[in-house]
DNA sequence: CAACAAGTTCACTTGTAAGTTAACATTTCG
DNA sequence: CGAAATGTTAACTTACAAGTGAACTTGTTG
């Protein structure tokens, strides 16, 4: 079991609208967790993005977990600070 | 020749600034185009996509031509209101 | 368990995407 | 051509994402 998958299964026990939101796919939701899941597989904290997004942690606290929306520069930001580039299609 | 081909090559050769983003590829730039592309694929008006998105066509030239930089949540209705999905990977 | 690192939340400010209107430009077509 | 449809731009307002600092919780480990 990954860290990401440690992490939300934990949280569903404990944050009902979390778990309803996971399972029904929300993107505000997506979006969050897509973060986390980025920058856990790069192994980085969030102190660490946080300082290359030129932001602080609690930003990037809230980007992962609250976030009700976000603004493309900051998904690109995010991404090239992982080494990563950011994907967009509409299909 | 597409109707996108015709329309980027003429407004290259009338705006060197539009030239320079197109050919750098950067995003602020892309993403107006890839919204055009997908609306002007779906054989829709811009005024058209306003009133599904519930605003106005002045904003949806906007984002074909100038914006910045776009919220999330606009990608996706503008993705919806044509019946697509929004794709977003980090990659 | 104490100390430090990592993450969360809150309250507030700042910057800017998006909404809106109106005037203008461009394209299309009878 | 002239009228209607479509698209563009500017100027202004509104809504909210993002920046920030502080207090707090949780996790790790010596």
């Amino acid at each position: 079991m990954s860290d990401l998958q440690k992490y939300t299964s934990r949280r569903k026990q404990q944050d009902a609208q979390f778990a309803d939101n996971f399972d029904k796919g929300y993107q505000s939701f997506k979006i969050g967790v897509l973060l986390r899941q980025a920058r856990i597989a790069a192994g980085i904290t969030q102190e660490a993005i946080a300082v290359s997004l030129n932001t602080r942690k609690s930003a990037i606290s809230r980007m992962e977990n609250h976030a009700e929306d976000v603004k493309l520069s900051t998904l690109e930001k995010f991404a090239h600070s992982l080494g990563k580039r950011l994907e967009i299609r509409i299909c």
